[in-house]
DNA sequence: GATCCACGGGAATACACGGATG
DNA sequence: CATCCGTGTATTCCCGTGGATC
């Protein structure tokens, strides 16, 4: 990001003690994550092929949630440029292409979340290896698959696609992931990102750990993160380590707090966060939740059904069948419809059902409780997709 | 006209409980 | 006492429809 669309981003989120949301978002990565150099040296020596014009052999990163793989693997990407290629200006010359000339390789990252069917998935490969726009509806999958195929075709390219969040509910397993891409070329070369041992999954894919953070790289990013979307030292050292130790290890969990108490102190009108307005912000960001990023990469509506959720007084949350109606109300879908997204999103872990005491008779009811940073996803939510 | 996908709606199934039955 | 059954509700599953796009 340029100095300039910072400066801006600034002025328009001065608030408080929040210069930039952005810095501080647990939904956001930036370009230099911190203290992850050995791995970033291991991801450029597996990649080491390519300056030969050779396919690295797929790889599977993985780690706890938190530990920084999609910081890692965004950062990486974002230094190895896609490299883009025009359908038609493929140049056919009788002699064999010069690898050591220029690399024919590209890199493409695919966040796995919004690419979750076929014909998503070949999309997004598609869409980061051509500059053409790709077709979003109205053509067969096969048709995709065909495209991929004759961009992919010797001598003309090659590429390495890094496909994010792999084996989440709504998400490929690593498995099925494999099964789409293996099949697809012999110029592709995947690396997917995950949270499983690999021993538990079977995959010949060469394995990439990313153990958990120790506590003082963790206190170090939340520093470093608090220095740069906060104003002046309203935290102090003692408290970001406070928060990396309350956070164990998992970065998101600490940003998130990071985050929240920052936005609290601020609703309180306090000028630096205090230990106990810090204290009550650890207490509502929920441990083990389900990631921020998952949360605002939804659909539009499903985002929209848990807007409003927040929104709904505790006397109508008694039921699912309740809830759905008091968000019907606020939102433009059927009852049906959202009471269908909230079991999808217990299901996926975003909300979780709770048992309440319902009518004498029947099977009793279950309330809806979110599962996520709600001050931060409130926040964030409509501010735009993540960077 | 073909295609993908979000919505809407409803059928099928699961669950909890009280009361009947052996 | 253990089990079965009926009732009422919650939850899951599935498919048709229609908008958007090509």
């Amino acid at each position: 990001m340029d100095l300039r669309t910072r400066m801006e981003r600034r002025r328009r989120d001065t608030d408080g003690l929040v210069v930039d949301y952005e810095a501080i978002s647990p939904a956001a990565h930036v370009a230099e994550p911190v203290g992850r150099g050995p791995v970033f040296e291991t991801l450029l020596d597996h990649l080491d092929p390519v300056l030969d014009g050779d396919l690295p052999p797929d790889a599977y990163v993985w780690g706890p949630p938190g530990a920084g793989k999609s910081a890692v693997i965004t950062a990486l990407f974002a230094h190895l440029p896609p490299r883009r290629s025009r359908v038609g200006a493929i140049v056919h010359t009788a002699t064999r292409p010069r690898p050591d000339r220029e690399s024919p390789v590209s890199f493409v990252y695919v966040d796995g979340r919004t690419a979750t069917t076929d014909f998503g998935l070949y999309h997004a490969v598609l869409d980061g290896l051509v500059d053409e726009s790709v077709p979003t509806q109205g053509v067969p999958t096969e048709a995709l698959v065909e495209r991929l195929r004759d961009t992919l075709a010797p001598p003309s390219r090659r590429a390495v696609v890094a496909v994010d969040h792999v084996g989440e509910p709504e998400t490929y397993s690593l498995s099925a992931l494999a099964d789409r891409l293996d099949g697809l070329s012999d110029s592709l070369a995947w690396l997917a990102v995950g949270r499983t041992h690999p021993t538990d999954l079977d995959t010949p894919a060469k394995p990439v750990e990313l153990p958990v953070y120790d506590l003082g790289t963790l206190a170090d990013i939340v520093t470093s993160r608090a220095m740069s979307g906060l104003d002046a030292p309203v935290l102090t050292h003692q408290q970001c380590r406070d928060i990396a130790a309350w956070a164990d290890g998992n970065a998101h969990d600490a940003l998130a707090a990071l985050f929240a108490a920052a936005d609290r102190a601020t609703d309180c009108g306090q000028s630096t966060v205090t230990d106990a307005t810090l204290g009550r912000a650890l207490d509502e960001v929920p441990r083990g939740a389900v990631p921020l990023a998952q949360v605002l990469t939804l659909p539009p509506n499903r985002q929209r059904v848990l807007r409003a959720l927040l929104e709904v007084d505790s006397d109508d949350r008694a039921s699912v069948d309740s809830t759905a109606d008091a968000i019907a109300a606020d939102v433009d879908l059927s009852a049906g419809t959202v009471r269908r997204y909230l079991y999808e999103l217990a299901d996926d872990g975003v909300v979780e059902r709770v048992r309440a005491d319902g009518p004498t008779s029947g099977r009793p009811p279950s309330r809806v409780e979110p599962r996520f940073p709600t001050r931060v996803f409130r926040r964030l939510h409509g501010r735009g997709a993540p960077a």
